[in-house]
DNA sequence: CCTACCGATCGGTAGG
DNA sequence: CCTACCGATCGGTAGG
């Protein structure tokens, strides 16, 4: 049963690196120390071993990004924990929490469908966060949270280590997409920020969850 | 060689909507009314086929983004002209000028290298209106440029047609991605700009035109 | 978990 | 441009 993990954390890797179809069971398998036919005594088959991954994987990332926002009630504080989680998750994968949300690209039409419907029910969390930030009223925020979204799933094909820590990127990611409306313009700009500390704790429930899943 | 151009643009769709490796030679072939050793009479290998459309698409890219952006001068006027262009060659491609500058997963190392040297070439035409760009102080230029890109390369997996169009989109993305520096902060923010008309026209050079090559 | 194998498909070639 | 074929590799199975 420990040896299942093992075999789901090397496939998880490869998905990643190379995508579903470029991935071959013999591979997983010689990873794992065995033959190509001794993976299907652990699995059914490579689609239900790409779908389980990625359930597990999404439902790890939902739960890391839920603890590390939980401390944090003020909207762009909230955003900014998730955010930093998220660029951690993808980057820094802890054991199944791999970035394969993306690249479906050669996911058999059947499997993908099951995916994305999993995916966006993830993405609810991001929803909700934009939901209850003080955009600009001209600011979409459906717009805002795809792009947003976009770049965090896709950040390993971006990112090259070096340079920036994955804190400092989140702040810069932060500090493209911060806007205040129109209500609150306070302190904002230029303040040269690449620390995350939680500042700004005010009042503001945690999130309204409106209803809204039309496509862009 | 009319009949090559044929090839190039089938071969193109192919490769972009499943990536290289899960795109067969023999499936580019049926689609071209032939057989699929037939195709090798046109093509040296599927990898020097797949370099070829690369190139091609980026040359064609370059030149309708250079074109789209000639008659502005303004900074951000130059920065909203070669987005919404962007967008439209990956959302609306003109024959090869496909969006397959990403996708490389499934791709053989060493041809790798190759696009990528070829698209960062590319990208040095963004280098230079990002430099040009009044930004605050506390935003890296570099970060800034990286994401922008990411965004505009794979529009074609993020963007649903219906609700907006392809202007109102650029539009949004340059709603998000406009920041003043502490210079010249004008008029700016929530006026609910969703047309992209040319609008402020100022002095200010093309480019300075920098030097800058590291990886985030 | 292995051996041995299945039918299918792959990129590519020869010979016309 | 086709027919016919190459060796390699694929996901998956049977039988142990």
């Amino acid at each position: 049963m420990e040896r299942r993990q093992e075999i789901l954390e090397i496939a998880a890797k490869l998905f990643a690196e190379y995508g579903y179809k470029a991935t071959s069971i013999r591979e997983i398998a010689e990873r794992a120390g065995m033959m190509g036919g001794s993976l299907y005594y652990h699995i059914r088959s490579k689609e239900a071993l790409f779908i389980e991954i990625h359930d597990r994987a999404l439902d790890a990332a939902a739960r890391r990004v839920r603890t590390a926002m939980a401390p944090h009630t003020a909207p762009w504080a909230r955003l900014e924990a998730a955010c930093t989680e998220m660029l951690e998750i993808q980057l820094n994968p802890g054991s199944l929490t791999l970035p394969i949300m993306n690249n479906f690209r050669s996911v058999p039409e059947e499997v993908k469908t099951i995916l994305v419907r999993k995916r966006d029910q993830f993405e609810t969390i991001f929803r909700d966060i934009v939901d209850a930030l003080p955009l600009p009223p001209g600011m979409d925020r459906q717009i805002y949270r795809i792009l947003l979204l976009r770049l965090l799933n896709t950040a390993d094909t971006w990112y090259h280590e070096g340079r920036m820590s994955r804190t400092e990127i989140a702040a810069q990611i932060l500090t493209i997409f911060r806007h205040e409306g129109p209500a609150a313009t306070g302190a904002r700009g230029s303040k040269g920020r690449t620390k995350s500390t939680p500042k700004e704790k005010e009042e503001k429930p945690p999130a309204p969850a409106r209803k809204r899943r039309v496509a862009a």
